[in-house]
RNA sequence: GCGCCGUUAGCUCAGCUGGAUAGAGUAUCUGACUACGAAUCAGAAGGUCGCAGGUUCGAAUCCUGCACGGCGCACCA
């Protein structure tokens, strides 16, 4: 509908600067906005004030000659001059009826754009180290990367969601260390537990799980054989829980990378590693300095450059992701999206600048997201990883449930920390907005229940197909016309500009946002329009297809969101 | 000390690349179910957009400075 009006608009220009009416070198891309206020009109543009300088007359008198020749088309209904020189567009009723033509036609479909062209796009997320259990701050990234992938799709761009396993640092031993130790303990063996281990309470759980399996014949092992028999069985354990966790919530990785491969030899002898430093080399921006290897992040406006193999001849984290990255784009992605927790927001610049060095300026996307602080009953949940007291997101998601636990990340844009209050996501109220948008859908099923005869304990019956068997096609839709079911379309009409923009910024705020106005006009609609009349059965026809297309709109964005849309509740 | 993010109604937050009288939800008060789901709807009240300058036809939005809060600032990952 936007690029209509924005064509009918330019067109309008062009006609006016050929009959002399305007004199302009150049035609501007007319920007559309919707205004605040709906006495404005369905859409507004400014491009009258924009073009009063170089065509030298007045915004109003300009907008005048535009809208004059706007008007007539059958999808404008008025088109008025307002304030300094706005042009207010009011869409007709048949515009707006058309809107649900396309919603039934086009189904699941429904709010496609494409604006990625079918560009790949790779991104990365949660990517938590494998030696502990999911925090709640992982939960939102899940939340927050898979509904990206998403919407991502649903614009016309083929994903991938990945999950980077960091599984080759320093941390990996200590855990080991960690694990072993307390399966020494169980043994009733005295050990030394140094501070910087790993204290919680779950290392005790998986030493007793190797417990169970294999008994205590490792007590008398040699401390090295033990050790690195305990790192891989450990982190077995987690990634299985990490796979498990994720997948309870819906979220399912296509690739699940990991950091050894990145220190692994390939054919020509040289590690991915080794070779991203000879390639940032070549290019020029690796230097040494106290035994150490560098690569001058500085030349992109980093702070200070960074080491990437140190004195002792090991790499650093950052060595490894610039390989990592360096795989990516290997991998031919034409964007790369990563999704980080705020505590890693002091490493943008340099990687911004490898990839930059790499050679793909501008391709990535870093996605910083402020951490989860959890709530209950208004007291804040003290957490540390480290001591091992938390909540994990695995007993917040036993607690609160998928659809809550997913709707309540998306709900904040992500550079504001989120307040999780486990109380209220669990309260099955009006206070909880995932309820009140669910409910609609659910209060949808049951008008269409109720109009088709059909018992609503009837779990038989398959909402979509019987709604399609029910409604005609060629209802009369001009029937639709008081405030209230124009406003409904309206709304429906704005599913594909919100998917856009969720999908070109990367806010997925805007889903849970647009779901809850949606739900609130249909709610409005619904309490102002008898849906199933039998003394009308036209108007309800026509009606029943518009909740049908409501239906399938709320269903598309929760579908987006990554929650429920039940039929009944 | 430096960097990033934030500061908008009592509370939690939107405000789309500068636009018209700054909006929702919630809390408070008042109304609406003997017809489709009241987990709903309607109305009232609630603001110095942290502070001070600047840019221009026009600023919550852009620039500068300051204050407060969160998170970072390793040859850790």
């Amino acid at each position: 509908m936007i690029d209509l009006l924005s064509r009918l608009v330019r067109d309008a220009i062009v006609a006016a600067t050929e009959a002399g009416e305007l004199t302009l070198v150049e035609i501007p891309e007319p920007h559309l906005e919707r205004p605040r206020d709906p006495s404005h009109g369905d859409w507004a543009t400014n491009v009258a004030m924009q073009l009063a300088k170089p065509a030298r007359m007045a915004p109003r008198q300009i907008a005048e000659i535009i809208a004059e020749r706007m008007s007539g088309h059958a999808d404008i209904a008025a088109v008025e001059i307002a304030g300094p020189g706005f042009i207010n567009i009011r869409l007709s009723a048949a515009a707006l009826q058309r809107v649900l033509r396309d919603v039934r036609e086009q189904g699941a479909d429904y709010g496609r754009v494409d604006i990625g062209k079918g560009r790949r796009v790779q991104i990365e997320f949660v990517s938590a180290n494998p030696v502990g259990p999911m925090h709640v701050g992982h939960g939102r990234w899940a939340a927050l990367g898979d509904s990206m992938a998403r919407v991502l799709e649903h614009a016309g761009f083929e994903t991938q969601r990945e999950f980077y396993v960091n599984d080759a640092g320093v941390q990996m031993n200590t855990f080991a260390k960690s694990v072993a130790a307390r399966y020494m303990e169980i043994n009733g063996v005295e050990v030394e537990f140094a501070q910087d281990w790993y204290q919680g309470a779950y290392i005790r759980e998986i030493a007793q799980e190797i417990m169970d399996a294999e008994g205590p014949k490792w007590v008398e092992a040699d401390p090295e054989a033990r050790e690195s028999y305990f790192k891989e069985q450990a982190y077995a354990q987690v990634l299985d829980h990490l796979k498990r966790v994720l997948h309870g919530m819906g979220v399912d990785f296509d690739v699940w990378y990991s950091e050894r491969e990145l220190h692994e030899p390939g054919a020509d002898g040289l590690s991915p590693i080794e070779s991203s430093i000879a390639t940032l080399r070549e290019a020029g921006y690796i230097f040494e300095q106290d035994g150490a290897t560098w690569f001058r992040t500085t030349d992109f406006d980093d702070d200070k450059d960074r080491v990437l193999k140190k004195a002792d001849g090991s790499y650093t984290y950052f060595a490894a992701d610039i390989a990592y990255h360096k795989n990516k784009f290997d991998r031919g992605f034409d964007r790369v999206i990563d999704i980080w927790g705020a505590d890693h927001h002091g490493y943008v610049k340099r990687m911004e600048a490898a990839v930059a060095a790499l050679g793909h300026p501008g391709k990535l996307d870093l996605v910083i997201g402020q951490l989860v602080n959890l709530f209950r009953d208004g007291e804040a949940v003290r957490m540390s990883k480290r001591t091992g007291e938390m909540v994990t997101f695995e007993d917040l998601l036993d607690e609160v449930g998928e659809d809550a636990a997913r709707y309540f990340f998306l709900r904040r844009s992500t550079d504001q920390p989120l307040d999780f209050d486990i109380g209220l996501a669990k309260e099955q109220s009006a206070e909880n907005p995932v309820f009140y948008v669910q409910y609609a859908h659910a209060r949808i099923c049951s008008i269409l229940r109720k109009a088709a005869g059909i018992d609503t304990a009837d779990e038989s019956v398959e909402i979509a197909s019987m709604a399609t068997a029910l409604i005609p096609d060629d209802a009369p839709l001009h029937l639709l016309e008081t405030e209230a079911e124009l406003s409904l379309m309206r709304k429906l009409a704005e599913f594909g500009e919100v998917v856009e923009v969720a999908a070109d910024q990367l806010l997925m705020h805007k889903l849970t946002r647009y779901a809850e106005d949606l739900a609130a006009t249909f709610h409005q609609f619904y309490t102002q329009c008898r849906v199933y009349d039998p003394e009308n059965l036209d108007l309800t026809s026509a009606r029943l297809y518009a909740v049908d297309a409501t239906r399938q709109v709320l269903a598309n964005v929760l579908g987006l969101v990554g929650v429920s849309a039940p039929e009944r509740m």
